[in-house]
DNA sequence: TCCATCATGTAAACAGTTACATGATTGC
DNA sequence: GCAATCATGTAACTGTTTACATGATGGA
């Protein structure tokens, strides 16, 4: 019998929060696994680097969240992990409800960034910057939708579904870019 | 007479060409007025935390990107810094073209990483999780159509058309999560 | 058997955060 | 003159990156 102690669970970093929703989807993997993940994913926000992930799996089960079974037959000493009932309340507080101001308000956004000083540039030199994020973004956004029909033929809901959210956030961009170039080149 | 030796000016991170920008656009300042800069900026990406700011702005002196003036009768010793020529070539190199695939590609979105992993959710949870964040990022946009209304009403045309971009990547998240709530809720 | 690549790590460097320290300035 | 705040820093910590090391595995 487990005796509550009202040891409040600390919170998770993104990156640990989205591990642990890579080993509640994926099931029992190797940091390995999550590995490949990260560097598969269509985003590239996290390189899933060896010297992120490895350090990152180890914090975790020590904190509980994550419990390590050695893999019968494998020479490398590699461990399956998988989520512990306190990992999985873990991701569960770390997705939300309550949603963090930073979860929902405005992502970060490097071309935005770049706009602000837009007017620090000489007329040639914005139009070329302009053309040049315009083309770069078109065929970004083409990429994101051949992706996000690719999902939708395998029968990926859920991939088929955040993908569309990043072809909407791209196609937002391309129209505000757009804008831009009709306000400053008039 | 200046020789040029060829040595490529290393490329700057996202923060210091950001810095670069401001006092690019609005001249000789101090370190605390960059950080204020950040701190009113309705991204709260960056914290301006003093111990990003005064070690960044001295290594871009270092670098001879940016050069310290003394001013004259303060007695904290503050310095007002200016860009060299250097520094605006290294701004202006920041800024592209070329734009990097980072700049233009998909920015990253906490909610998009957390709908990935909606379907680990009961359907309540769920639920809960789409109500949550929909009445919250109502509130982010309508903060920001005001806060953008006000830039137009001042004539700040670069401050509303930033915000205007802002605006735009929240009602694509918005529109998008509408689309999630449709398609999990049937 | 040998070579590419898989897989597990470690080390050093680096950027940014919070928290703190300290002196200058301003308002009462 | 005193308190609040302005302004300039510094220190310790954290998380992530690149680069490296090392052994296992699998195909020619």
């Amino acid at each position: 019998m487990s005796i509550s102690v009202g040891l409040r669970t600390m919170a998770v970093t993104e990156l640990e929060g989205t591990v642990l929703g890579v080993v509640g989807a994926t099931g029992p993997c190797t940091p390995y696994v999550i590995r490949r993940v990260f560097q598969e994913s269509p985003s590239t926000y996290w390189s899933g680097s060896a010297g992120a992930i490895y350090p990152l799996v180890v914090r975790l089960e020590r904190r509980g969240l994550l419990h390590a079974r050695r893999q019968l037959g494998d020479g490398r000493g590699g461990k399956l992990y998988r989520l512990t009932s306190d990992g999985r309340r873990a991701l569960r507080r770390w997705m939300g409800p309550p949603c963090a101001d930073i979860t929902v308000g405005v992502p970060p956004d490097p071309l935005r960034t770049r706009v602000d000083f837009l007017h620090l540039l000489d007329p040639a030199a914005r139009r070329a910057f302009l053309a040049d994020a315009e083309s770069k973004m078109l065929e970004h956004l083409e990429r994101i939708h051949a992706y996000s029909a690719r999902q939708l033929e395998l029968g990926d809901r859920t991939e088929y579904l955040v993908s569309q959210g990043s072809a909407r956030m791209m196609q937002a961009r391309l129209d505000w870019l757009r804008e831009v170039v009709r306000e400053l080149t008039d």
